[in-house]
DNA sequence: CTCTAGTGAGACATAAGTGTCTCATTATTG
DNA sequence: CAATAATGAGACACTTATGTCTCACTAGAG
């Protein structure tokens, strides 16, 4: 049984980011078809995850702390509302397939949980509104809406470089994506 | 066994809606699910769609048709670029549910066919290019991005009424969609 | 080298979904 | 009202994924 030597850890978190990738796509897929993606037998994948929703909930853990890296990052409360939200905007864009999979988890709770609040997104929340204030941000776009457009962004970048046939590649697709989301968000465009 | 009386092709669309709504946002769903959700058995489902692949097939055909009919009324090749990228824009916001079905079969067609052509989607292609050399476009953004990120919004306006829990409703959702699709596609964002 | 943590292979019982079939019942329509 | 179209209920064999377990092996730390 695996305590927490370097192999274990290791092999702990090649499994968690085959999970992550594989269900991310997959919600459904077999298990073995995770463990073979991290290099690992389907016994060894049980061994550190008894079961399915254990896996789940590890790759989730490891994805909230990946998100609030990612706020903390971007300094949400420093500068014009604006200046804070295009910083989050860029760093979002570097993490995508982790926070993906968040996106996804926390999404799947809202469905049943008792709303308890997520401090980044309200922090986030409050950068916006910030931006609402000191006239750097739209007011026609409410907080919400500029809070759950970036994940449609990220969706986009995540997966088009994969589904577009190579027409666009993940570099061009990042560039692109900030673009839309800053020319979206400013109060004033041209000044991009 | 049904053929194609009134009752029967009642029936049909049922658990094709019923389908298109439940496997959209659940591939992997039982197809018992289906079933309950078009109130109808799932012997009555199995009598009119074989299969699971029969199923999606049908609803991928229901799906393109629709696909094309938006394409048709958003009258593509008329007036300037952006003037047809404002209507397209409206008009597949106006069929969610049955156009974010079409996007997901087109992804997983995607992966393995000879990426056979959809004619529509070089229409599209066409008209974006014309807002690009018009002037109305911003030449920043490239056809297969613009093409693209229409999509994200798409999915958002569809998922964000239900896992906001209430906190931003179809009709918000949509008004902020289309202004920031248009804000981003736009090479004169003041003019709107 | 030796011992042990870590692993792979595979058997196993179980659970859930699938697709087919039969038979009885309900709607429709002519 | 009769005849037929359409459905529902349920049994059935089959498939696939799951989670548990045992046993043999290998590589790395002491």
């Amino acid at each position: 049984m695996p305590e927490s030597s370097s192999a274990a850890e290791r092999t702990r978190r090649a499994i968690l980011e085959a999970g992550i990738e594989v269900l991310a796509s997959n919600p459904g897929a077999p298990l073995a078809e995770v463990a073979e993606k991290a290099g690992v037998s389907r016994s060894t994948l049980h061994r550190y995850f008894s079961d399915r929703s254990a896996l789940r909930a590890a790759a989730t853990e490891l994805a909230g702390q990946a998100w609030r890296d990612v706020a903390n990052r971007a300094r949400l409360e420093e500068g014009t509302g604006f200046e804070a939200y295009r910083r989050l905007c860029t760093e979002l864009l570097d993490s995508l397939s982790i926070l993906i999979w968040w996106w996804a988890s926390t999404a799947d709770a809202a469905q049943l949980n008792p709303e308890e609040p997520d401090e980044t997104e309200e922090r986030i929340g409050a950068m916006i509104d910030r931006g609402h204030r000191d006239g750097t941000i739209d007011p026609q776009l409410s907080v919400e809406w500029l809070a759950s457009s970036v994940w449609a962004m990220l969706y986009m970048v995540h997966h088009l470089p994969a589904e577009s046939g190579g027409k666009i590649n993940g570099f061009e697709a990042r560039q692109q994506a900030i673009r839309t989301l800053l020319k979206a968000a400013a109060a004033d465009p041209t000044a991009l």
